[in-house]
Order: structure tokens, then C-alpha cells, then sequence
DNA sequence: CTCGTTCGTAACAGAGTGTGACAGCAGTCG
DNA sequence: CGACTGCTGTCACACTCTGTTACGAACGAG
């Protein structure tokens, strides 16, 4: 059922079938989306660039001439909206390629209608988190007080040249921290970008999770140099670049 | 549009019977498919020296002094080409020797095309994922941190010039990892992308393939540098290009 | 100083992961 | 055909990671 006070979210569904534009158009807008369907590559940019859409449906058997997987590099080279591709039931290439490009997922056909809803969701729910700290630099490590941090490799060196052993959920809170220096970030903030959930009233995670990274990171936890708190607010990284 | 969105696939057709061989090619043309036709085993040979098909299609009844048989016979010893028959419809004894010989499937004539159809997206879609993996990259080697992994050539080289003895399982998780360097797998996708199967609630198999593959490609398999897991989510390849 | 709030962190339980062992299987070789 | 070999899926068990709870310490307002 669709929320009514919820924004209304807008899927771009690409397929050269008109009859399967319809079954997703009808279902989806059935489950509170709002829907627009096109035939090819180029309607799609059109309505791309008419207004924001919230996440491209994409087929990659289009009619002849025409490529799916081209679509999808065009449109990710000059967009992040999501893609979710829709790939014949044994088109491993297609996906490899087709995740390869940037899409965020793909469904094999045939498909479930409940199914490609719930990928929907989760796609729109987090672009992959992991993937976004991951994306957040491609760039070179991040060089702070003789340390090196690099996101990519998800690897942490001490001033000494040693290796530190942070955990997923370690490194990924101190990615974004370490990225934006001087900023605070909200307990809420570090939830959503690391997990890509909302954080409980009471949640604590958060917290032991900074705790456990100043064990691992600080000379002297109880006096945090590189992560500190900021009181009723929540965290800040405070290391200075090299 | 640069390249077409999945590579074209190649049928060889042979039959003696020049409108049979015209029926088949103009259909499957229609179909998208690339069609050579050739109507005996001489020219089949020549064909196939010239490029890669990606399947036979045979009758089995060529005219005199050729047997089908030997063709087929032949043609197995030597490559791995899927072939399907094209028998009369009492001929049991061609067929019954025809798939001993190793040929996919047979169909029987008079045959609809529709059925020939999706006889070859059968045994097309058959091979091997592992196969279709190594088809995704046509272009060169992928290097990283001094590594080279050739996709093709199914090596991997390490920085000393060694090689690396991995298992094609092995070989297939790296493949898709390195494709997409950061990019964070599902256990899921990995087991979709590389054996084309779903993946049970409790099934470890891909762990397990990940333990082996660190073993040999790691210098430290419980301090990973290459491949990392991310908790709760899947693994991710962290070697950075060269 | 007192009080209510916020934060740090130890402790625990449950879920997730690494890995050795083993057995079935397919391919190879004699 | 049978022995052998290497690969893979599965299981079991240990270990790691993380969310949660609890409690005391730190903090800020008044």
C-alpha cells in the first residue's frame, strides 16, 4: 500500500515490450510509485531530462540496433540515479558487463513482480552503502598526522608503517569521518551512510562502534586526538592533513 | 551504437538441401543470430577454421559418400562446439549413435522452426557459465599491485612471474571481483554470476571457494589485502590497477 | 551543588565468517 | 575397466563482529 504522505517516488521503466511496460506500470503504480514507461534509449533521456526520476527499470534486450548496456553506461557516465537491469534468465555476461557499467542490480526474466518491487525497494532504501563509502574516494588515500587511509583498498597504515586491523563496520565510520574533516557528523548521519539504515531512539550503535575504532586508532582512548565528541551533536574527525 | 548489446552468436548451418539451409539462415537471422550455411563437411571445416562458431546445426543426412555421423564424430574430437542434429524421423539408430558421438540434442524432421529454436537457446544457454565468463572479456589481462589475471588465457601470473595454479572455481570469483575493482558481491550474485545457480539459506560454498582462493593468491589469507569481506553483505576485490 | 541528560564502555548474546576435514564426483591414466 | 587424482559442496566448530543492555562517569543548566 502506498504511503500517502510519503513522497512519491518516480520509476523510469525502459522495455521495448509494450505489453511488459503495462504488468510493471499497472503493479507498480498500483504499490504507490509513480510510473513512467518508455520504449527506448532515447524517450528515455527525454524524460530524464524533463525531471528528476528516482531509479531507471531497465531492459537490456531492446530492439534491434539498440543496446541496453550502452543505455545503461550513457545514463550512469552522466547520472547516479539507481538502474536495476532487467537480463535474460542466462545472460551472465550481460550482468558482469551490465554491473560493470554501474548498474546497482539486475533481475533475471522471467521475474517475479514481488520481486523486482523488492529489489525496488532496497536499492532505493541504500544505494549499497558499502559501495557509496567505497565510491566516496577512487581517488588516492587520505593522508592525516603520518597515517594513511585508503578507502579503496579499505586498508589503514600507522605512522610506523603497520597495518591496522579495523572491521567492516570500524573502517567505514572512520571513511567518512577521515573524508570530511572538521565536520560533524550526526550519530543519525553515520547510521544512514554506513548502513543505510535510520537509527532507533535509543540505539547505541553508533557509540560502541566509535569506541571500539578509538581503541584501535587513539594513543590514548580516553583522550581521543583523531575522533572526537561533539556532546548532544555527535562525532567529528579532528586529524590534520599531511 | 558502438558495439551490440551481446555479442552476436555464430550458427553454422550444414545441409545439403540449399532451400532447407536458406529457411533455417533467414529465420534465425531474423532471430539475431549470425548464420553461415554450408553445405558439406569440407566447407563446415573450412568455416570453422576461419572464426568461432557457437554452434552446429547438422543434418545428419548429407548426400552421398558423407555421413553426418563422421562430421559430427570428427568435429567433437576436436573442439567443444555444441552441434545439434538434424535426423529423419525414423532414423533412432543416427540418433541414438549421434549423441554417443557427442552431439547435443537432435531434432527430428520435418521440424518447426520455432522448435529448432528454442532447441539451440537450450544448449546454447547449457555451456558452462564458467565459459561465458571467459567470453565477457576479449580484451587484455587485468593488472594489479604487479598481478596479471587473464581472463582469456584462464592464468593468473603472480609479481614474480610465477603462476598461479587456481581451480576454475577459484578462477571464476576473481574474474568477476577484478572485474570490478570496489565494487562489493552478494555471496549470491558471485554464485549466480559464476555457476548461473541460486544461492540455499545456509549454503557456504562460496565461502569455502573464497578461503581457497585467498590461500593461494594471499600472502597472508587472515590479513587479506586482495579480496576482503564486507560483514553481512559479500566480498569485495581491493587490488588496486596497475 | 543538584539533577537530568549524554556519553563511554564492559559484557553478553546472536549472527556472520574462516577453515579443516571429509565425501562424492568427474576426469585421467594406465 | 579400476585405481588415482584433484575439485567441490557440505558439515562442524571456533572465532569474530556487532547490536543491545546496563551502569557509572562526564557534562551542562540552573
Amino acid at each position: 500500500m502506498a504511503e500517502p504522505h510519503a513522497r512519491q517516488e518516480h520509476l523510469v521503466v525502459v522495455d521495448d515490450d509494450a505489453r511488459i511496460r503495462q504488468m510493471l506500470a499497472r503493479y507498480f503504480e498500483e504499490e504507490g510509485y509513480r510510473v513512467t514507461t518508455v520504449s527506448d534509449g532515447k524517450s528515455m533521456r527525454e524524460v530524464l531530462g524533463r525531471g528528476a526520476a528516482d531509479l531507471v527499470l531497465l531492459d537490456l534486450m531492446l530492439g534491434p540496433g539498440e543496446s541496453g548496456l550502452d543505455i545503461a553506461r550513457d545514463l550512469r557516465a552522466r547520472s547516479d540515479i539507481p538502474i536495476i537491469m532487467l537480463t535474460g534468465r542466462d545472460d551472465v555476461v550481460d550482468r558482469i558487463v551490465g554491473l560493470e557499467v554501474g548498474a546497482d542490480d539486475y533481475i533475471a526474466k522471467p521475474f517475479h513482480l514481488r520481486e523486482v518491487l523488492a529489489r525496488i525497494k532496497t536499492v532505493l532504501r541504500r544505494r549499497a552503502p558499502a559501495q557509496r563509502v567505497a565510491e566516496a574516494s577512487a581517488d588516492g588515500p587520505i593522508r592525516f598526522e603520518g597515517w594513511e587511509l585508503d578507502i579503496g583498498r579499505r586498508r589503514v597504515v600507522r605512522p610506523d608503517g603497520s597495518d591496522v586491523a579495523l572491521t567492516t563496520g570500524e573502517f567505514d565510520i572512520l571513511s567518512i569521518l577521515a573524508r570530511s574533516p572538521g565536520r560533524v557528523f550526526s550519530r543519525d548521519m553515520l547510521m544512514d551512510l554506513t548502513r543505510g539504515r535510520q537509527l532507533d531512539v535509543f540505539d547505541r550503535t553508533i557509540d560502541a562502534q566509535i569506541a571500539r575504532l578509538r581503541k584501535k586508532i587513539e594513543t590514548d582512548p580516553k583522550n581521543p586526538l583523531l575522533v572526537k565528541s561533539v556532546r548532544g551533536v555527535g562525532y567529528v574527525f579532528t586529524g590534520k592533513a599531511d
